[in-house]
DNA sequence: GTGCCTTTGTGAAGCAATGCACAAAGTCGA
DNA sequence: TCGACTTTGTGCATTGCTTCACAAAGGCAC
């Protein structure tokens, strides 16, 4: 039987740990903005809504970095943890699809400040081509393949309708792109290698009804049957 | 020592089934579209990206409506699932914050489809205030408790700055709503019994590039050091 | 120095979710 | 009617995550 002997810094940081570290750069980058010096772990974890405990766990996993008796400093462990997200490098992200969601997402500034830079909009529809939005110009489909290439796009936002996406997907992936976000309400087919993140807003609004329903009701009502009383 | 006995439907639904139905919803409604009466856990698990054991659990805790050596009925599970979510009673969703982001969800054809009728759109803006998007005029924020209040509205969006996200939060409250979708990139405070979700597209990002870093080179970059070479 | 106080880092226990594997249930053709 | 075949529903082992609780580490006052 194998062990794996666990060592000072562990290259393998568990999904959930990685899923907060961006929680606890933002509470960081706060602090750092107030002017706060060390934090404790208590501190930490109240500002990021977690508890302590969990959270020292998680910056252990990247190193030793806390000052028993004193707490963590706050600028170190911003530059510890961007370095783990891979956030001390700026990446060149393409949005594909202009609508609704593709044009929200390119007029948001909180992705450049996280060094997540837009380098092309892209959208099948000629009406929607040549449209400025925040100073990038939308550019055809067609040329997916060319732009990823040549801007070093390595993370690619799908915002087009369902009916495109995987469509839209097999293409990026064939042009070299391993890192997706899509907003599409479709399972995406992917190889081995190939990281898919979903953002589903329908999915969460489900997820509220359900509680909701629960709150009110203490459960969904008519169990068993259908509408019409007939058990099937 | 107390054990729950199970029963055929255990009122406890874990969370991560909940998460879950969504996704089953979304596939069994392409297939009812392409009429198929019956799909095995199988090619129903397949179509949901999730692995059949998972599947079949999962709807265990609804009940028992398969059938052995056919599989499921495609529309009365549809029921059963729905009945489930509460997506059989349609809920009023007001949009706090009518910026890029509220826009493209006031325009998003998606919601209704599922049983969520958006009821009220607001914001703080006078600029914004009167403008009509997908057929609602924009109200001003000073008018959201008697919007809740006098339109129902069980299920509140906000999508203000992260500065405004509280103080929206701590009113919408207030006015009775016990079920908030939060996009301000901020760990909302409430009070026990409300239930808060998060979307939060740039923490997505940060861990596509986690990823996309460790594909990469392995891992991070100077693992232990300041840029400039210094141990701290 | 020395000792007190604070806070980290981490074993270990507890809990939840996953995935395997198979008996039981039900279908369907002969 | 029966037997072969399919597919569900679930007990169980396993994995992964969370939380507790505390020894060890380090700062700081005197
Ligand atoms: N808008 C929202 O709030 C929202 C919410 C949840 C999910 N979504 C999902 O996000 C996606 C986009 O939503 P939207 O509201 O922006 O839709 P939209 O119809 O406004 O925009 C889609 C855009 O994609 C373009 N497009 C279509 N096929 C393409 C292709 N093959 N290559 C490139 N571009 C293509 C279209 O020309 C259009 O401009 C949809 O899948 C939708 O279901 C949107
Ligand atoms: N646009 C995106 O793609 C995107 C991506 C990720 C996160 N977000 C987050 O979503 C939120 C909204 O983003 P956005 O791009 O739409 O911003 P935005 O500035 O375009 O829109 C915000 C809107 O909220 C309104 N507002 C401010 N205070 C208010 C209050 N107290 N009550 C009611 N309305 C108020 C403003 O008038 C404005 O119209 C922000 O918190 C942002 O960080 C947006």
């Amino acid at each position: 039987m194998i062990r794996r002997i666990p060592q000072a810094r562990d290259r393998g940081i568990p999904d959930a740990t990685v899923a907060r570290l961006p929680l606890y750069l933002r509470a960081l980058n706060g602090m750092a903005e107030r002017g706060t010096a060390t934090v404790s772990s208590e501190d930490l974890a109240l500002a990021a809504g977690v508890n302590s405990a969990k959270l020292r766990k998680d910056l252990s996993h990247l190193g030793s970095y806390g000052t028993r008796g004193v707490g963590y400093d706050v600028q170190y462990l911003i530059y510890q943890i961007s370095r783990e997200l891979g956030l001390t490098q700026d990446w060149a992200v393409a949005i594909v699809g202009v609508g609704n969601l593709g044009r929200a997402l390119a007029n948001y500034g909180g992705f450049a400040s996280r060094g997540f830079r837009i380098a092309g909009l892209l959208d099948a529809d000629p009406h929607v081509v040549g449209d400025r939005i925040a100073g990038l110009v939308v550019e055809h489909a067609d040329e997916l393949e060319s732009v990823i290439k040549k801007r070093g796009v390595s993370i690619v936002v799908i915002a087009t309708p369902a009916t495109s996406a995987q469509q839209v997907c097999d293409r990026v992936i064939a042009a070299g792109v391993t890192s997706i976000l899509n907003f599409a309400p479709v399972v995406l087919a992917v190889p081995d290698g190939v990281d898919v993140r979903k953002v589903d807003l329908s999915i969460e609004l489900q997820i509220l009804a359900f509680h909701e329903q629960r709150k009110a009701n203490g459960g969904p009502i008519m169990a068993e049957e259908w509408p019409d009383g007939v058990v099937m």
